[in-house]
DNA sequence: CAGTATCCATACGCTAGCGTATGCTAGTCG
DNA sequence: CGACTAGCATACGCTAGCGTATGGATACTG
């Protein structure tokens, strides 16, 4: 029987997106049963058939979101060698690409969730330690030392978050400029 | 009458600083009305004698903070001519201080409120302006030239803000040097 | 075609929390 | 000493939202 349960994982799967957006623009508080029935046109009774209750819901977001983000560092650092550099240009690239997206919101949305919820609090964790990890490796390649290369890569995920929690400055004429002088300080010897 | 009105403001001061206790502990959503009564031995009568409704103590305490950041600034970064390289140095170790104090919790709570609530917006945009402005000058001063000063302090507020959305780095054993080597690169000619 | 499991709707109880209406008390003032 | 006000308490109505209980439909299975 693989219909039924392909099914059951594909409307489960429908009130995850759901809750991920409402995540993204109005944060956990933002996510109500009842009010993403009502905006997938269901009822709680479906909901409560997918989910123990809300806090499974909450739960499996936050484990997707970890397991997304590992794979895509993963994705992004790990490979042949001999291509660290051009790998390194594409991680600090990879968020500025388009002012405040997606994946930046739902990423806020977590590290700000992350400070009064355990749960939030651990998968954070976990991502990030992975994330200097994997870009030490490539600061390294590229000729810093250990240290140092620990210190850059801190220092370019601080900028990614603090530049995405400062939205006047994102929308300013210079943002790209301004991108662009700081990539460079990060990753210039 | 002096007496009656003193202690009118110092009531509602006590109610603002539970609130903002509260702001910086569980965020916005955290601020209840009931839950501070408790909190302080009061009821909810005392609350709706000093302020209309909810909305009134959270707008009461976005003013009070963006005024005080407004003052902080100010005092940090204007006096007299010839300082301007010590006012640069204490502004660039002035969060960096202790580990996720109250101010730099009630901050992150409002930048993570200000994605949702336009008053909240509203206030984090002037604070920001002013800060980008001030700091900016002491770049100046330094010998940067105007777009790379201004480039400079976005990057010294980013990396700030991102740092403190960092709680695991922070508490790591190289934090402070990985502190001191931002703080060095973003200073450095 | 009877049985069973899947998926969802309906209907209910319950709590937390907002806001209001009104009462009570202690000062203040004429 | 009566009237008035400031400051708070008490009691109420109301809504949103969580979770549960139960029924109904659909589809698969033997």
């Amino acid at each position: 029987m693989p219909a039924p349960h392909a099914r059951a994982q594909t409307d489960r799967a429908t009130w995850m997106r759901a809750a991920s957006r409402t995540l993204a623009e109005r944060g956990p508080e933002g996510i109500k049963v009842e009010s993403l029935a009502r905006e997938l046109g269901l009822t709680k009774g479906s909901f409560y058939w997918h989910f123990k209750d809300r806090r499974a819901l909450l739960d499996a977001l936050l484990a997707d979101w970890r397991d997304g983000r590992i794979a895509d560092i993963r994705a992004r650092t790990e490979g042949p060698p001999g291509e660290e550099a051009a790998r390194l240009r594409g991680l600090v690239a990879a968020y500025g690409d388009s002012p405040n997206p997606r994946g930046l919101r739902v990423e806020l949305a977590i590290r700000a969730w992350a400070t009064q919820d355990a749960a939030a609090a651990a998968a954070v964790q976990q991502v990030d330690a992975l994330r200097i990890e994997c870009a030490s490796r490539l600061f390294e390649a590229a000729g810093f030392a250990s240290a140092e290369a620990a210190d850059r890569s801190v220092l370019l995920y601080a900028c990614l978050f603090g530049l995405g929690m400062m939205d006047t400055v994102q929308r300013l004429p210079r943002a790209e400029q301004t991108r662009q002088f700081i990539a460079n300080l990060i990753t210039a010897r």
